[in-house]
DNA sequence: CGGACTATTGAGACTCCTCAACTAACGTGG
DNA sequence: CCACGTTAGTTGAGGAGTCTCAATAGTCCG
């Protein structure tokens, strides 16, 4: 799923174990497993708001999260989402800068923030993952911004379909899950959700992707997408 | 200049002597300079290419850099626009992602990954500033979305002014220093070089900014211009 | 001082946003 | 299980804003 974006590559090459420094040893699970609690919750559960006090760290063991702000126009926007393995509620000043919010039924490691921090500060190899895990959030984040650059509603939807299917492990068969809402869409991509909405039928009508159902995008032209995902 | 976005910020409460996480002690620096070595780089210097194997990481002692990409149109994005204390490289399998570039004449910490990454494994408390940095960037990755997400270019520019007065230090004058040249500041924002210059001469028109020149801005109207910024 | 690059300003085209009406989907309670 | 009400999404028309192209002015460096 994750494709190793190492900030320190050559980590993972001395450490010989650890080929994905995204994932966790058996050991370093447990050594959480101590501190935190799993949790399940189901969908559209707030699982903490913008400017609360940030008392844990979570990890996603199965689910699906939106994390977003609302902005004082009333507009609301989605910073991300997040899948299986993404690490979230890390803090500014203490407080939690943006809302997160489950899609789906959602499993969670909740780890207090003090023992985590002791935990990192010496355990190295595990603060090295969740060094790992920021710096590919980060990633994600220019990502969106050159997404969010593109003046074209299709293309900026066909970009967005391009990622989710990378991140969400997309099959043979194309068929890529859309798990959130258009207008959750709409929110991430900055565009309006009319424009989200003709968007989606012009790439129906230009035959690169069939809409199965409003959460499974299927790219039937994986060749046409691919050149107008590419066309940045 | 930064605020201290802890990723863990109880850390910093039981550290006691380290109060703000992004700044190194005198004991942890001179750790680094063991490894690395100090490199001045005069104006528009490349410090790597997208690609290039990433077998350094970089600290900013002074100076300024962009960090940009270039897209297969042919077109530029700028990242981002570093500064004394921000860090660069990190790697994604082992390569670099983006170009980097001097504004002006600018010094840097230069440290090898492999060094580097030993160095961390052992020391949490180092590591932890590494990670709190790259959080710092993950932040204002989503911050320029935000701004991207506005539709007038003069709310663009605004922002990217307001957040360069943050970054800068504007000093009680409202002068608000701009290294970076009209064209990557559209290669930032996503806006043409055109909209730049317009938004430029729209901000001075209503009596918000005085550009004295050209890398100068002087906000004369901080509640007016603060409404706008605002005005997400 | 010259030349190349960078920035400003104007006019027209293009795209998305807003507003509005309508349709579809969902889930809640009887 | 069905009916209803609410929310989410689709589609159309007109307006706002930026982009592109073009010409001009300014700036920086050798």
């Amino acid at each position: 799923m994750h494709r190793v974006p190492a900030p320190l590559p050559v980590s993972s090459r001395k450490a010989g174990r650890q080929i994905d420094p995204l994932v966790l040893t058996q050991a370093q699970r447990e050594a959480l497993m101590r501190i935190g609690m799993r949790q399940r919750l189901p969908p559209r559960t707030v699982v903490y708001r913008e400017g609360d006090e940030a008392r844990w760290v979570f990890v996603i063991v199965e689910g699906a999260v939106k994390s977003y702000r609302e902005l004082r126009s009333g507009r609301r926007l989605v910073a991300c989402f997040l899948f299986e393995r993404d690490l979230f509620g890390l803090a500014e000043n203490g407080r939690y800068v943006n809302t997160v919010e489950t899609l789906v039924r959602t499993t969670v490691y909740r780890l207090p923030v003090e023992d985590l921090a002791a935990l990192l500060k010496h355990d190295g190899a595990m603060q090295f993952v969740f060094l790992s895990k920021v710096t590919y959030e980060l990633r994600e984040a220019q990502r969106r911004s050159t997404l969010i650059a593109r003046r074209d509603a299709a293309g900026r939807l066909a970009m967005f379909i391009s990622r989710m299917g990378e991140r969400l492990g997309r099959n043979s068969t194309g068929i890529v899950p859309l798990p959130m809402s258009r207008t959750d869409i709409a929110a991430f991509t900055a565009l309006s959700l009319e424009s989200v909405s003709r968007a989606a039928a012009a790439l129906q009508r230009r035959n690169l992707v069939v809409f199965d159902d409003r959460h499974r995008a299927r790219i039937v032209d994986p060749a046409g997408f691919a050149r107008l995902t590419g066309a940045v």
